[in-house]
DNA sequence: ACTTTTTTGTTGCAATTGCAATAATAATAG
DNA sequence: CTATTATTATTGCAATTGCAACAAAAAAGT
């Protein structure tokens, strides 16, 4: 049954295509919708725990924050109780674009479950949660040089 | 119910991380697995088909079955009845490193499904592929410059 | 027949991506 | 309390990725 991974990244990869030329008009260029949405959605949080949500690399997720940073569309932050750590924020002009990236967000929504019932929309996010938890755990293992045996 | 689109994009890109950090044991970069999979599937497939099945820009595909190529792990084949496309083969050496990706995969799909019964398999898949035939027509429809409006 | 459009392939950039390596602080252990 | 380990962040490469722009052949229109 393979073929679940398979449309699974067929998907992905369709969506974030998307994504990305859509994107270019809010002058966001590729990837970083991905960190921009949650940081407005969670403002302080760090880097590490946006890599870990989105599943990218640490670097990655780096250099897509740095950049953020110096367009102007979030502001890090030091924490004063824990100076390793820095705290990522929204600014205004971040948050200016983000309605934008919702409103995209809900059309692809809305045409990616074009013709399923409420019921089933319900059914496929309930086993996605599931099968993302299974992932997830391998990936952090993988992640951290440990080898996954079959 | 954005949350879908969400989960999908994590799976998504968990597995691709660890397919990739996998298979370097068999001297393959980032991606090139993908491509590589289908054409030992289906012998005689062409570039630009490939690159559809896949969701990913046709000069991506193009560089990634050159590299392909100029490892010997596939062959490019000129049709005598059609000058303008190049049949794709895995070569010898290509088909036998495809035993591992497909157990690499197996074991994917086994991790990933995890706790899932038979039945609730089925209908994760059976919902994953209508998904996709939706997304599928968008994609290309924003591939070929039209915009989508919402 | 021939003109226009679509398909298929390629290359030049400019950008993202990620592994390795480094650093610094915090948390844990002995 | 100090030594070791884990967390968080950064930078230097080397590679993939994709948009633009081109080319050539095939297919569709007129």
């Amino acid at each position: 049954m393979k073929e679940i991974l398979r449309e699974i990244g067929m998907i992905a990869r369709a969506l974030d295509s998307i994504s990305n030329i859509e994107f270019k008009e809010v002058e966001l260029t590729r990837g970083q919708y991905l960190y921009l949405v949650r940081i407005c959605e969670q403002p302080g949080i760090i880097q590490e725990k946006l890599a870990e949500m989105i599943k990218v690399d640490r670097t990655t997720a780096a250099r897509a924050v740095q950049k953020l940073e110096l367009q102007g569309l979030i502001e890090k932050r030091s924490d004063p109780d824990n100076r390793k750590i820095k705290k990522l924020f929204a600014t205004e002009q971040g948050m200016e674009v983000y309605p934008f990236l919702q409103r995209e967000g809900v059309h692809s929504d809305k045409v990616a479950l074009r013709g399923l019932s409420d019921e089933e929309i319900e059914t496929l996010y309930s086993l996605l949660t599931r099968v993302r938890h299974n992932v997830e755990a391998d990936w952090e293992e993988v992640k951290k040089g440990n080898k996954r045996q079959y």
